[in-house]
DNA sequence: TTGATTCGGATCTCTCTT
DNA sequence: AAGAGAGATCCGAATCAA
């Protein structure tokens, strides 16, 4: 037994050092970010209008909003038309603009594409899985034809498909589902081979436990209609098994698949032609999820100081917390695999979010949790949002042709020496300005390896202390680690000013402190972004198995806080028994996060992008399991 | 159809330690 | 000399937006 290694209470929370010696001139700016203060004042609650505070909001909304992707004309001549005064309207004016492209007259009639109003349509129609209760109409979550006779028609169409479903045998719930997932327009074979899919799907190969909230209504009759309609897909072929299959994994708590609450209106209005539909479906296995489609602009369900319309969500009954839980990994995975995500973590809608509007570099993430997200504050000390903003000095070598404003995603390595060599070499046998050609090929490889300009002719990749800088960890929170090391953990974890402002609704919940179960805690952005919340952590439970990773948080715990830490290296040593036992020790825990490891999902992996089955990235499903378990322990009496 | 982006990995060489 | 560890240098494709 030597699971749990350290114990420790600090007292000392004063003698850490954010800043190092000798930065640049960029790092008083970077200091201002780190002064680690923790508490009340470190928070910058919006108003009822989602303004921080009320600031003014001129030149910083516009900027906002272009860093939004809109345009700044329109930003203005949205300004124009709606003033200042009522964000939400400006906002959704803006996605119309976008929507329509140029032709602004018919903005007044249109709705937006992705706005979040159609969520409570979807939260309502899927609460009817949750409660078991069918005596509402489902509804159609969005529609681009809003006028009554359009709504009728397709209100017609939906009850005829739903009357030919019922007359096939099916219940109306999944007539409903069929509906809700392929769109009201979708042929009838289509709507018949999405329920034959998810549930061949959901019937997969996974035994032992299951969770499935018909309960047990329609099981037998899925087990059979699944064995019978896997033979339109020719056979048996599953994919490979995962290094789990040993163990008894549980079966996600519901089969709804595609119908997710919160979810934005693409999800629903899919709808291949019948060609491609076939040829997706030759290429997919049986037991292949439907893909998510991403948001677009993916601002996540709300962003600080721009706070669209008031996103109201409800989560099914077996998801609300304790504990409160946050699943965090890799927005743009292989197809289908943030459906699977969803389907095993109560179908409740990721929260895609990508940091680059929250801070200086992208970083395309997923987020499903429980968390409440109206009333979500802001860190003190804004996360600089431009490449200038974050590093000044850099300007005086950047060349005009050069257009980046921000960095792209930060990953696990940077550029050798060999591509900044090669490029100085190019430039410097080149005219001023360079040709186009050489431009175009400086450019690729500035953008591929977030290459800073350092000097006359001269690229660089970023510095391990501008990483933690741009991810929001304290300077100097990796160093003591090989340059190698520090690059591969930063570039795997949490941006942490875009997870404070998900889990910054705690702050109020818990004014005594949470106790946290941290699972793949890597370097602790986690735990970095409740510190610097103000939320005080009684316990964190720590899995992580890089005894490097392990060292960087504990050392920086000992400096900063005064709970009780213990450390577990290996997530899958962490069984029932295991996890009742901390339960019962610690009171059960008020919120469980983590981000399960990517590799197998990353696109920039070429060898092992296996999806959610790979060897890294299958444990996921030990998240799932623990999760499930530590709700289970905290549900006896 | 094209262009842009992407929490990576295998293998080699170099350096340091024993 | 052997081994360990760090760094360098290779290596496409899935996915999505335009």
């Amino acid at each position: 037994m030597v699971d749990c290694i350290i114990i420790t209470d600090s007292d000392d929370s004063d003698e850490f050092e954010w800043e190092s010696d000798g930065e640049a001139e960029s790092s008083s700016a970077r200091a201002m970010r780190n002064l680690d203060v923790a508490g009340p004042s470190t928070l910058v609650r919006q108003d009822s209008n989602g303004w921080a505070n009320g600031e003014a909001a001129s030149t910083s909304l516009i900027e906002a909003y272009a860093g939004m992707g809109f345009p700044k004309e329109r930003v203005l001549k949205g300004i124009k038309e709606i003033g200042y005064n009522d964000p939400n309207a400006l906002l959704e004016l803006l996605l119309a603009y976008k929507t329509l492209g140029d032709d602004d007259t018919a903005v007044g009639n249109c709705s937006s594409g992705f706005m979040p109003q159609h969520i409570e349509d979807e939260d309502d129609l899927d609460s009817e899985y949750w409660d078991g209760d069918n005596d509402e109409d489902g509804g159609e979550p969005n529609s681009d034809g809003s006028s009554d006779e359009g709504f009728l028609r397709k209100m017609s169409e939906k009850d005829k498909k739903i009357n030919s479903l019922l007359d096939m045998g099916y219940t109306e719930d999944e007539a409903n589902m069929a509906i809700t997932r392929c769109g009201v327009d979708a042929p009838l074979f289509v709507l018949i081979d999405s329920l034959c899919t998810s549930q061949s799907a959901g019937q997969c190969e996974v035994t032992g436990r299951c969770y499935d909230s018909f309960g047990g209504r329609k099981k037998a009759r899925l087990m059979e209609e699944s064995k019978k309609k896997r033979k339109c897909y020719g056979g048996g072929a599953q994919g490979s098994r995962s290094p789990l299959d040993e163990e008894p994994m549980p079966l996600p708590r519901t089969m709804v698949g595609f119908s997710l609450p919160g979810y934005m209106p693409r999800t629903v209005s899919r709808r291949l032609p019948k060609q491609a539909w076939m040829k997706n479906k030759r290429n997919q296995s049986p037991l292949d999820e439907e893909p998510m489609p991403l948001p677009n602009p993916m601002v996540g369900f709300n962003l600080p100081g721009v706070m669209l319309r008031t996103v109201s969500r409800r989560l099914p009954k077996q998801a609300i917390g304790p504990p409160y839980f946050y699943f965090e990994n890799v927005a743009l995975a292989p197809k289908g695999t943030w459906t699977k995500i969803s389907r095993f973590l109560y179908d409740i809608a990721p929260e895609f979010l990508d940091s680059k509007y929250i801070c200086a570099a992208a970083r395309k993430r997923g987020y499903i949790h429980n968390l409440p997200i109206e009333s979500r504050v802001e860190l003190l000390g804004r996360p600089p949002k431009t490449i200038f903003e974050a590093f000044p000095h850099y300007e005086k070598w950047w060349p005009y042709w050069d257009h980046r404003e921000q960095f792209n995603c930060l990953l696990t390595s940077v550029a050798s020496a060999k591509i900044t060599e090669q490029i100085q070499r190019d430039l410097a046998s080149s005219s001023n300005p360079p040709p186009p050609s050489v431009q175009e090929y400086v450019m690729k490889e500035c953008k591929k390896w977030n290459l800073v300009w350092v000097g006359k002719n001269r690229v660089a990749p970023l510095e391990p202390d501008e990483f933690e800088y741009l991810l929001g960890f304290p300077i100097d929170h990796t160093r003591g680690l090989s340059n190698k090391k520090r690059y591969k953990s930063l570039g795997n974890s949490f941006q942490v000013d875009s997870v404070a402002w998900h889990l910054s609704v705690l702050k109020d919940m818990f004014p005594n402190g949470v106790n946290v179960l941290s699972l793949f805690t890597g370097i602790g952005g986690g735990e970095i972004a409740l510190h610097r919340l103000g939320i005080h952590m009684r316990t964190v439970i720590s899995v992580e198995i890089d005894e490097d990773n392990r060292r960087i948080l504990r050392r920086w715990w000992n400096q900063t806080q005064t709970g009780t830490l213990i450390e577990i290296p290996d997530v899958k040593s962490l069984n029932d028994d295991k996890i009742a036992s901390l339960v019962d020790r610690f009171g059960g825990f008020d919120l469980v996060i983590g981000g399960s490891p990517c590799n197998n999902l990353a696109g920039s992996n070429r060898h092992h992008r296996d999806g959610l089955e790979g060897e890294h990235s299958s444990l996921f499903y030990h998240y799932f399991n623990i999760l499930y378990a530590v709700k289970s322990a905290m549900a006896r009496p």
